[in-house]
RNA sequence: GCGCCCGUAGCUCAACGGAUAGAGCACUUGACUACGGAUCAAGAGGUUGAAAGUUCGAAUCUUUCCGGGCGCACCA
């Protein structure tokens, strides 16, 4: 019995004491059922009578007691009191809570999927720098939550593409491409250039490779670095996010947006939508219609296209190509585009609360054992996505930037996400995920075959294997609502409690026969329960991107 | 000035309007003839920034303050 299928039997019970008179209400379509915190209050609660109560015009204590009996009556259920101003604790038979493990292995990698996005065709864009650097810490936040949040989607049945939105355009590429010409010839770079040491490693890689370069005309020279720098550019931070295990599906050239009349085509549609107008010598798009606090430039009064033209083009594009859903993951410093790219959608006629989010992150600060790191791209400090890769590897940077929420400032001590104890959340969970698979492999070592010689559920009456069996029923409800919300931190926290929960399991419960003890039914059973709990442990880890280890 | 986000244990942070606000670390005290002790058990630690409101019930929703971060281009 899962927790979805408990709700059906609610909502079953509640249909019966309507049908029969007792009771006169709409049956809700949704029934919340909930794991008490408390194990008195049994294995799950609701609290659908004190939801119900006003509708039906009865005290919320009655329409418990009501459908506390019909519930008692249901398959599966051991028993349904009634507590406090109108819950209902229900205790399931042992058997059904045991078969969880049997569903879990049959479904291997898949239990936790989900059908809650069926049907949805999401574009995920995050990071989406410019190709003029290395990647620094502000990004590493979204590489690593939006590569999880695109798993996580996926696990919810969505189709999700995964895309990087290539700043490569405008005047910031021929600062770099000038930077870069300025430091082969052995110049200082211009003052509002950019003054990184990884500007002169680029300009010295280029000139190796094609020294030719410093011979050509002024004026086809700094072009002709700009491309060369921005290849290698672009190429490393592929390469780098690609050690992350951040791949993405698309890399979108803000550039081929242009050259294939995208920006027109883009223009056009708005304009057939009728929020376009002229005025100053400008053409504007009138995002005030949308809650946008001013309208916007779309071409400037010199004839260029702007920015934001280039932004509602791409938004066209993607609805074209086939999305549905567009989220953007945007930096805290770029939170005033969340109304303006709501509104974009609107005024190309979609709907801006189904077809476009917009996910604000705020910025992480680094810390060094209580230290701040100050970050400054003049004095070369900045903490690159690399740098913070080598020093404390991909598992433990993944995890430490996915388990908080985004929406609230996050400080990262570098000498605490490297250590190997319980200091640290990752270690914990993968040392859960070691210790249980060295347990299964013991069983197998002294010829144990519990997947061949199955399990009786019933013989799992222990209390910490109805606990470990309540927090493995979990799985799949949190990672709906990790999908349902865009918050995969759901998935660690929730990973971090199950691995203390089957930490307290195995205290408790000897798993292996000792010496020369016979090998019995419990044995077996909880056998299955530690195989679903590394089945449960590997899929929540491999939603975020982090590996499960069989050894550390 | 206008707008967005945040404020929870000493620290870093959880908690889709639910029951006694929870974890980890740090602190105190226990459990090792160990299926991986990288573990477990127990204790202490709080006026959820403040005040009012909404309701059966508020850290959560509303309003007003206080404090912190960020943003308000015919830049990209």
């Amino acid at each position: 019995m899962t927790p979805d299928a408990l709700a059906a039997c609610v909502r079953d019970a509640l249909a019966g004491l309507v049908s029969a008179g007792t009771l006169s209400i709409d049956v809700p379509a949704e029934v919340h059922i909930e794991r008490p915190k408390s194990r008195e209050h049994g294995d799950y609660a609701t609290n659908i009578a004190l939801a119900l109560a006003k509708q039906a015009g009865v005290a919320p204590r009655v329409i418990a007691e009501q459908l506390a009996v019909e519930l008692a009556k249901t398959d599966g259920i051991a028993s349904a009191e009634v507590a406090g101003p109108g819950f209902i604790n229900i205790t399931l038979d042992t058997a059904a809570q045991g078969e969880v493990a049997r569903r879990i292995i049959e479904a291997g990698e898949m239990f936790g999927h989900g059908d809650a996005l069926a049907g949805r065709s999401v574009n995920v864009e995050f990071i989406s720098a410019n190709p003029t650097g290395p990647l620094h810490l502000g990004h590493t936040r979204w590489a690593a939550v939006g590569d999880a949040l695109a798993r996580v989607l996926t696990a919810a049945g969505a189709t999700v593409a995964k895309e990087f939105y290539i700043n490569d355009r405008g005047v910031q590429m021929d600062k770099f491409g000038a930077s870069v010409m300025a430091a082969a010839h052995g110049q200082p770079v211009p003052e509002d250039g950019y003054q990184g040491g990884y500007i002169l490693d680029l300009a010295a890689e280029i000139v190796a490779e094609q020294p030719d370069l410093l011979a050509l005309p002024a004026d086809e020279q700094m072009p002709a670095f700009r491309e060369a720098a921005y290849a290698r550019q672009l190429a490393q931070q592929q390469h780098v996010l690609a050690l992350f295990r951040t791949v993405f599906d698309v890399w979108y050239s803000e550039r081929s947006l242009h050259e294939s009349n995208a920006v027109e085509h883009g223009f056009e549609k708005l304009r057939e939508h009728g929020h376009v107008y002229e005025m100053d010598g400008a053409v504007w798009l009138r995002t005030t219609d949308f809650d946008d606090d001013k309208d916007r430039v779309l071409i400037k009064a010199d004839g260029e296209y702007t920015y934001f033209a280039s932004d509602t083009a791409y938004y066209v594009d993607k609805r074209e190509r086939g999305f549905d859903l567009c989220i953007y993951l945007l930096g805290a410093d770029h939170h005033g585009y969340v109304n303006r790219l709501r509104a974009v959608a609107a005024c190309a006629g979609d709907d801006m609360d189904d077809n476009v989010e917009v996910l604000i992150g705020q910025l992480v600060k680094i810390t060094r054992a209580g230290e701040e790191v100050k970050l400054s791209k003049r004095a070369g400090t900045i903490v690159t996505l690399e740098e913070l890769v080598e020093e404390v590897g991909v598992d433990a940077a993944r995890y430490s930037l996915i388990r908080y929420p985004v929406d609230s400032p996050l400080t990262i001590d570098l000498e605490v996400i490297k250590l190997r104890t319980n200091d640290n959340p990752v270690f914990t969970v993968q040392y859960a995920h070691a210790r249980v698979s060295s347990v299964l492999r013991n069983a197998a070592d002294i010829g144990i075959d519990w997947r061949a010689l199955g399990f009786d559920p019933g013989l799992l009456v222990h209390e910490r294997e109805n606990e470990l069996l309540g927090a493995l029923a979990e799985f799949p409800r949190i990672v709906a609502g990790a999908a349902e919300l865009r918050e995969p931190h759901r998935i660690a926290r929730y990973l971090e409690a199950l691995a203390s929960t089957y930490h307290r399991f195995y205290d408790a419960c000897r798993v292996l026969p000792r010496g020369d003890e016979e090998q019995s039914g419990e044995h077996l059973a909880r056998l299955w329960l530690c195989a679903s709990t590394r089945q449960v442990i590997a899929n929540g880890l491999g939603l975020l991107g982090v590996s499960a280890p069989e050894r550390m």
